[in-house]
DNA sequence: GAATTGTCGACCGGTAGATTCTAAAACAAG
DNA sequence: CTTGTTTTAGAATCTACCGGTCGACAATTC
């Protein structure tokens, strides 16, 4: 009972490997079996089908997200220094959570309505973290922003216009001054003189 | 009808790249297709199966590898040098040739006689380059071996045991000391002192 | 030793995906 | 424009594969 939890993360753990390297559709039930050295009806013991498989690693790579931003902003109290680190987790988590950004971002995937769910909630989720590094830094006199709501937004959508190009484009290094230079726009717009 | 060729040749280096990265089974004519804005049958004008398409992926690949590593050894003639060039190139193709590799090590890949034909015609010509090599490094002192057509082969061998952990291991790195390793092991037992 | 938990081989229905066919665009040349 | 050739692709075909089920059998627990 207590092992069987044990085995699904074990599950979570090896079909995450696959289906970074082929995505959701090309992993087959037989290839996870096999990685696991099982049977491939064993798997159905454990999770209802592909999908929920899927789901589950989706949400293990959200989490591991939301631990290691977490883990970013308590790392220090200065809020320039904050955002900045914030906004690198986030985007070396692009390589890592693979599974995770092609399910936000694979258009093929858009049917499956608890992807639409973890989008939902994941902006919601980033939007308190900016809401409130904004917030402490306006306080402290770091930044000077009149709504932390709208900034928050704001940045959160620089954040966004950020993503997609990384995504599909030539992976690292040519990007990298394009994220430079947006977060440095970002934040000569927001730090006070 | 030159043209019809020079497509073949566009064919090859589209499908390369998504073979490359889903291996031949999972690459489907319909991706290849879409990546070449043409429809799924159009293909077939030019090749008549996927099989011939992989095959001649390889191919080129193959015909890469060897104009690589025929301009390293051309790149210097002092023997000793002329080694360690031709290892360290062998071994960065991995990266770039991975349908070549994959074609050589994947056992799922046994069926096609064309790779078992590519298989064997590479291990010819790599053991003519070693023989020259060191035929050559024999003739200019550098090197001291009674048979340089054994030798060769005993070089080819340790090269072939260094192929496959780097092949499944954990990519580079980790790997790099071990490379170091056998190239001084072999090389020690072979220069003159 | 019976009950519960876990494993697996055999099987099934649906479909994705390779290949073929046919017809019609697109192009060329007279 | 007519005729012929090259190139394209939608539709049809056919098969292998894949996700999922089931019942039988281990293994473990009590």
């Amino acid at each position: 009972m207590v092992d069987k939890e044990k085995y699904r993360d074990k599950i979570v753990e090896v079909s995450s490997k696959i289906f970074s390297q082929y995505g959701f559709k090309k992993t087959t039930m037989e290839e996870i079996a096999l990685a696991l050295r099982k049977g491939k009806s064993s798997i159905y013991y454990y999770f209802k089908s592909k999908e929920e498989i899927f789901e589950a690693v989706i949400d293990n790579e959200a989490q591991i997200l939301k631990n290691e931003l977490s883990a970013a902003i308590r790392s220090t109290d200065n809020p320039e220094e904050r955002l900045r680190l914030y906004v690198k987790v986030r985007l070396e988590a692009f390589e890592k959570l693979s599974n995770y950004y092609n399910a936000i971002f694979n258009s093929e995937l858009d049917h499956f309505d608890f992807i639409e769910k973890q989008r939902e909630k994941y902006d919601r989720q980033e939007l308190a973290f900016f809401r409130y590094i904004l917030w402490v830094g306006v306080r402290s006199g770091h930044f000077n922003l009149k709504n932390t709501g709208l900034a928050a937004m704001a940045v959160q959508t620089a954040l966004k216009g950020l993503e997609r190009p990384l995504f599909w484009g030539s992976k690292k290094g040519s990007q990298d001054h394009r994220i430079a230079a947006t977060i440095d726009i970002l934040f000569y717009g927001i730090v006070r003189k």
